[in-house]
This record gives C-alpha cells, sequence and structure tokens, in this order.
DNA sequence: TATAATATATTACGATTATCATATTTTAAT
DNA sequence: ATTAAAATATGATAATCGTAATATATTATA
C-alpha cells in the first residue's frame, strides 16, 4: 500500500476544513470545488476521489465546522471560572470579533438559509448538528432545551443581522442589545 | 412617445416583484436573469434596458419586499382590535404559514446572509429598509428600539433555524419556543 | 531497485451564466 | 396608413461551473 498511512484520511480532512471556511465566507453556491482544492493545496481534478460530488462535503464541511464550534465555545466556558458559564458564551458570540470573522466563525448565521434549500442529505447533518448545539447551550445556560433553542436563536439572529447591515454603529448596538436580552433571558 | 405612459415603469414594477419572489425561494445565486425576466413574463434580453446589472436588481428587490412585509403586518396588526398588537404579529410571523411560505415572506431570514456578502449598494438599502422594520416593530410593540431590534433578531433568527431543519417537529417546537419568548420578552 | 497500487494532476465536456449587439415588434403621433 | 421612437426579442460571447476520463506522479513492499 503506497502512500502512508491514513494519509488520505488526512488529505480529505484538509478538503473539509478548507471548505468549512470558504463556504463560511462566501456561501456555499459562490464557492467552486476547483477554489476548495486550491485551498487545501491540491488541483481540482482529484476532488472525486475523496467524495461523490460538491453536495457531500457540504454535508461534511457543516458536520466538522458546528463540531469545531462547540469546542471552541466549550473552551471558551471553561477557561472562565467565574461567573456563569453561559454569560463568557453569550458575550463571545455577540462580540465583534466573532461578527468580522466569519470565515472560522458558527455557520449557523452565515450558512443557515442555504443549507434549507439544500440537499436532504445537508439538511440532516445540519438538524443532527444543531440538536447538538442546542443542547450544548442548554447546558452551559442550565435551562431547558426550549429555552436554550430561544436564547441560541435569538445570537444567530442578531449576529447574522450584524453582519448584514452596513452601518458600523447600527451593527454594533445590535450585539450590545442582544448580549443584555440574552443574559437577562437566563435569570427568568 | 409610443407605448402608453407609465408602460415602462409597470413592466419595471413586475420584474422586481419576480425577482423579489425568486430570490426568496431560491437565493440570489441561484436565480438566473433570464429566469427572473421570464416570470415577469419576458425575455432575458430586455433586462439591461431597466438595470444597469443584476446587483442594481437585488437592491431594489430587498427595497420591495421589505416594504411589503411591513405593509403585511401592518395590515394584520391592524384587522385584530384586541390585545397587543405586537402579539399578532409576532404569531404571524413565527407561524408555520410564514415558515412555509418563504417566496412571499419576510426576506430577513431568507436572504441576510447572502446580502451581507453584497455590494455597497445593496446594503445600504438593506440598512435603511431594517432600520424602518425595527422602527416598525418597536412600535409597535411599545419598546425602544433596542428592545424592538432585540425581539426582531430572535424572531429573524427562529425562523431561519425552523426553516433549515429538516425534523418537522423540532421545526415546530422552535416557532412555538420562540413564540413564546417573543411574547414574554415584552412584558419587561 | 523494480513493481504495482494508490493518490493526484491534466485535460476535456456540456451546461449555465451575466452581459451585450443587433433585429424585430409595438404604438402614439402624423 | 405611415412613420419613427421606444420597448422587447433574438442570438452571440466569454467566462465559469460541476463532473468525468485519462495520464502522471508517488511510495510501501518485494
Amino acid at each position: 500500500m503506497p502512500y502512508p498511512e491514513g494519509h488520505k484520511l488526512k488529505v480529505r480532512g484538509k478538503i473539509i476544513e478548507s471548505a468549512a471556511q470558504a463556504f463560511r465566507t462566501n456561501g456555499i453556491r459562490d464557492i467552486s470545488v476547483p477554489f476548495i482544492m486550491k485551498g487545501a493545496g491540491l488541483t481540482h481534478g482529484g476532488f472525486y476521489a475523496h467524495f461523490d460530488n460538491k453536495e457531500q462535503l457540504v454535508a461534511e464541511a457543516c458536520r466538522y465546522a458546528i463540531s469545531d464550534t462547540i469546542a471552541l465555545l466549550q473552551k471558551a466556558a471553561d477557561q472562565e471560572k467565574k461567573v456563569p458559564k453561559i454569560n463568557t458564551i453569550i458575550d463571545y458570540y455577540l462580540s465583534p470579533y466573532h461578527r468580522d470573522r466569519t470565515e472560522m466563525g458558527c455557520i449557523l448565521p452565515a450558512l443557515s438559509s442555504e443549507i434549507s434549500r439544500s440537499s436532504d442529505e445537508v439538511r440532516q447533518v445540519f438538524t443532527q448538528e444543531l440538536e447538538r448545539m442546542i443542547e450544548f447551550i442548554s447546558n452551559a445556560a442550565k435551562v431547558d432545551t426550549a429555552t436554550g433553542s430561544t436564547l441560541l436563536s435569538s445570537m444567530v439572529g442578531t449576529l447574522m443581522l450584524a453582519r448584514s447591515v452596513n452601518d458600523s454603529k447600527l451593527s454594533d448596538s445590535l450585539l450590545t442589545a442582544g448580549k443584555q436580552h440574552a443574559k437577562g433571558l437566563m435569570k427568568t
């Protein structure tokens, strides 16, 4: 068996990472397979040795990105010892830092609407991962999943609008209002 | 001057309507100029007699769609005489009916993320119209614009996630939780 | 070092796209 | 009815896309 063990799997991982980043930055439809492959240091021809089609990659990138976001938020929450951990999560999620780094941020505000028009395969993965995200948020906030999902929805909507707006003052105030409200939500 | 007065303007309006509907259903990038023109009962060639390019149409469609949504919510709220009017708006916005009719629904959950990657021209119009929307919601709810924008963000995020998910029970429960929370938000 | 399996690169195909140039139709005014 | 301006249709162009076939490069094993 030529090529080191696990080589292909590693390359596959690189393609997924490249895709996850590119999709979040520019959307699924606006990013081509050749572009993703270049981002992984490859040429486009080999793509179909790793995936059946672009849609399958979208599903994998989706899974990867949400897992990654959960891990990131988990880590941020763990580092902070004081206060309710959920506050650390809220502060990060609705920070200008997160708003301005779509390429490494949560995919929910970036790709949800496009995913709602994707194949069943993609939506299946998305649904699964969203449920994990809701669980995670609900646990961190120590609330039931109904309240947790509401908190998440609220943050997602806020971040998305803050990114869409062409006025930095309005964008900041959307974030600030969202943060205040999200924290207040936990006290009821 | 051939052609009846105001003819071209009427046709222009039809193109914008066709675009607003198509974009909401399938996204901006996935809808072609020929498709939009066919929806307006025309062929693709004449498009550039009405608009400089596709991006300009996006801006117009965006303006049209948000105005239309505000008018629709206004009308719904006016018809209802009892209860706080904002409750009627919340109930409509987060209804399965609205969720399942993207083509005539609010563009915020459908197109915001794509608009965040659009030209300055488009984002300018979007920002303007979003501000009108926030004003409208805040007035209807009789709250300050910070609270109003939070309420709107929350509804937008909820509707978008409810549309993305592949599990109708989860989707319904997202809407229900969102409604309950949105109404609770007004009592603080 | 030679080999053969595996991974990647090159090249090509057909479809679709936004845009534009040109031809044709429409209709108000003569 | 004729005309000419205005609006729309037809047809073409160049670019890009997803996908596939084929050729080349890589490297663990013998």
